[in-house]
DNA sequence: AGTCCCCCCATTTTT
DNA sequence: TGGGGGGACT
């Protein structure tokens, strides 16, 4: 491949980062620039052109799903499968350093990895240890405690809890953690990162080795990279390493989680010679949207600077919807979806956008009753579900038996007598002997501790388990997971289940079988470090950071339907925001700290800048919220953006609950008319009483959308109707 | 051991 | 309004 295929398709700004000498860069890449074009041509350019070997570059990512995009693109561009590079995310990377280093990083060889739903139940069970009374001290906050003082780099013996009785608490919880965690040789996510990063520490050879072989460090992304990733980045790259960070502090969204935008400022006072580049100009969007986008997102201050332009043409303008709630704001949705299927566009390039997920099942319903197929982001994935987790266990206490989450979840299912007291009691003589569960449990079928029921089971279930352990040496991967399956007994306890649901999870386990069947270590550790890692324990590694697909018909061609978190990244033709009101967007929540509502005006700019063509913005004036009824106004984000780049869709009915027989504002004659007006209780004969919501047509033809109390929202032809406003009073209770 | 009921809660999510 | 979790009851 020569020089031009990689710097033809580039404008200005793009060739200039693709083709920068050797160096460290920010690239600062707005919405729809070509960012990851961006990465992959200058991994080519440095292959092709600088003379780097792929064995010295490292592409940093934050999801599975950017890393294979990325890998996919660059072994398109150079035409070869590029071995030896590293690209993955940074759980994946740490992961693989730490078990490549398992012995310096003070881990067992065979650690395995919490996922979040693990280690919650870990810190359950200290925190009942600990007495700590649940409803005072939630283990979720605990658990987000914890996560977060690693994420900022901060072990337990770094913390100096003060007289604080939140900090001290928590405190406590987290050293209780650390060490049960070193106890039972398993490492949450966070840990994976703070972990490699003091392996790096602790071992300047080995840090001294990785920064000789990685040169040349991309990162993707790096508005969303928390403390410790930043370290990690820094310490790598060190003074002489080239780093290229590319990202977008407009769309910066993660901060709630650690993120840290003041990262990228950092990076250029770290890396005093890196050279900032803009990427300004967007291939996605029509210059309205471009335009509105901009004027929102210059409300927010110590921005670095950025305003995008096209070449393409203005476009349509913005169009905002005021649905009297949120049924006729969902309904209005589900009309224009229709219109623009029948004006022959796929559903596949329609995306509706939300802020909580609590606003999908309105949105949904009207998609169901208007027939549209649609599909939600975010669903549950395949190796989180119940019984795939219940069958991983096994697979785990085969590989590790210390790892008390996987016995604690399978040691009673399917049941076989081991209960709930058992548990406990086996629990407790573990924390007093500091074992894990399984050599409490050992020790104690030995004794007379326990009944010889319990004995029996618990004896029946250890047994099981060695068998186990013994199989996964001998055989291979799918068929020690089909042997632990079968073995176990979870088939059986699946058939029991009534309905469709358990065939169901009996279909899940069959497909574990075969992920294990077509699971290929060498693909999750291209290169052959990981040679001390057996195969079982590489699925399992593989199963916790990839948790798999969302389930998803993505075949079926629907209307996708997304909160605007997970909306980043993506793009489509025609998008609706909807819930545009104060309370949601920007969520309530984030009212009283003007960082949190600038990052509520970045997720707007993020769900704006997806749309290409057409972009609505809805809301609605009344919306039922956790059993109430409430009130919001239209956002102030939409009062940011320039009037003339919006047109209102319809007129929206004010209703002015001080005069309460006042007529409700229309603004359309042939309404006017008829005496009738949007939001106004009306009665008919047959349906009792009902709210008008929307109206269409003229004359004859007129009709109106009234939800009735009883029998819902009914179209209906005025003229045949008869119907009889009623006092204005009704709709304010 | 499994089911039912009541109470509490309610932003966003990847690894 | 609805879902999830914990406790109590069968």
């Amino acid at each position: 491949m020569d020089v031009n295929t990689i710097l033809d398709s580039l404008n200005d700004a793009q060739r200039e980062a693709v083709t920068q000498p050797l160096g460290s860069s920010l690239i600062l890449a707005g919405a729809g620039t070509g960012k990851t074009r961006v990465l992959v041509h200058r991994i080519g350019w440095l292959i092709q052109v600088e003379g780097v070997s792929p064995w010295s570059i490292m592409a940093v990512t934050f999801t599975n799903k950017a890393a294979a995009e990325m890998r996919g693109r660059i072994e398109q561009m150079l035409d070869m499968p590029v071995r030896g590079m590293w690209v993955g995310t940074f759980h994946g990377l740490a992961h693989r350093l730490l078990r490549t280093h398992w012995k310096e990083a003070d881990l067992p060889e065979n650690f395995q990895i919490l996922d979040s739903d693990d280690q919650l139940r870990i810190i359950k069970r200290l925190m009942q240890a600990l007495g700590l009374d649940e409803t005072r001290w939630p283990p979720r906050q605990a658990q987000q405690y914890i996560n977060s003082k690693k994420g900022e780099g901060l072990r337990s013996s770094h913390i100096e809890p003060g007289y604080d009785l939140f900090e001290k608490t928590m405190y406590s919880v987290y050293a209780a953690y650390e060490e049960n965690s070193r106890l039972l040789g398993v490492v949450d996510f966070a840990e994976l990162l703070l972990r490699s990063h003091e392996l790096w520490l602790k071992h300047p050879e080995l840090l001294a080795h990785y920064r000789e072989r990685f040169q040349q460090i991309m990162v993707d992304e790096f508005q969303d990279t928390n403390a410790v990733q930043y370290a990690w980045l820094r310490m790598l790259a060190g003074d002489k390493g080239n780093l290229m960070a590319v990202g977008d502090d407009d769309q910066s969204i993660y901060g709630w989680r650690g993120a840290r935008i003041e990262n990228i400022r950092q990076l250029t006072c770290d890396f005093a010679s890196a050279k900032t580049i803009r990427l300004e100009q967007n291939y996605r969007s029509t210059s309205t949207i471009l335009k509105a986008s901009n004027t929102l997102i210059a409300n927010n201050p110590d921005r670095l600077g950025k305003e995008l332009w096209t070449e393409g043409n203005d476009g349509e303008r913005i169009r905002v919807y005021a649905g009297f709630n949120e049924v006729d704001e969902s309904r209005f949705i589900a009309a224009r979806i229709q219109d623009a299927v029948n004006g022959g566009m796929a559903l596949s390039d329609i995306a509706i956008f939300y802020r909580s997920n609590a606003q999908s099942r309105v949105l949904e319903e009207s998609m169901l009753r208007s027939s549209i197929p649609y599909r939600i982001y975010g669903g549950q994935r395949f190796f989180e579900r119940a019984e795939i987790k219940n069958a991983l266990a096994y697979l785990r206490l085969a590989s590790n038996q210390d790892d008390n989450p996987s016995l604690e979840r399978v040691i009673n299912v399917p049941a076989r007598g081991v209960g709930e007291k058992t548990v406990q009691q086996i629990r407790d003589v573990a924390r007093s002997g500091g074992v894990s569960m399984w050599r409490a449990a050992r020790e104690m079928v030995k004794g007379k501790g326990l009944t010889a029921r319990a004995t029996n089971a618990v004896v029946s279930f250890i047994e099981l388990i060695e068998g186990l352990s013994l199989s996964s040496s001998d055989l291979p991967l799918d068929e020690l997971a089909d042997h632990a399956i079968n073995v176990a007994g979870l088939i059986e306890h699946y058939q029991k289940e009534k309905g469709e649901k358990g065939h169901a999870r009996i279909e899940n386990l069959e497909e574990l079988v075969s992920a294990c069947k077509q699971f290929d270590p060498d693909a999750v550790f291209y290169d052959k470090m990981q040679q001390n890692l057996s195969p079982l324990d590489a699925f399992l590694a593989h199963a916790v950071l990839e948790s798999g697909d969302a389930q998803a018909d993505q075949f079926i061609d629907s209307v996708q339907m997304m909160t605007l978190h997970s909306a980043k990244g993506l793009e489509f033709p025609l998008v609706f925001m909807s819930g545009m009101e104060d309370g949601l967007l920007p969520h309530r929540m984030s009212f009283n700290d003007s960082g949190k509502l600038d990052e509520e005006r970045r997720l707007c700019y993020v769900g704006m800048t997806r749309a290409m063509k057409n972009l609505y913005l809805t809301y609605a004036e009344s919306r039922y919220l956790h059993g109430k009824e409430t009130r919001h106004h239209s956002s102030r984000f939409l009062r940011e953006i320039p009037s003339d780049l919006m047109e209102e869709v319809r007129l929206s009915a004010t209703i002015n609950t001080e005069m309460s027989n006042a007529s409700l504002s229309l603004g359309h004659a042939e309404m006017a008319e008829i005496g009738l007006s949007l939001g106004q209780r009306v009665t008919h004969e047959v349906f009792g009483d009902g709210t008008i919501l929307n109206f269409e047509g003229q004359g004859a033809q007129a009709r109106v959308l009234i939800n009735f109390d009883d029998e819902g929202g009914k179209w209906l032809m005025v003229i045949y109707a008869k119907l009889t406003p009623l006092s204005v009073n009704g709709i304010c209770c």
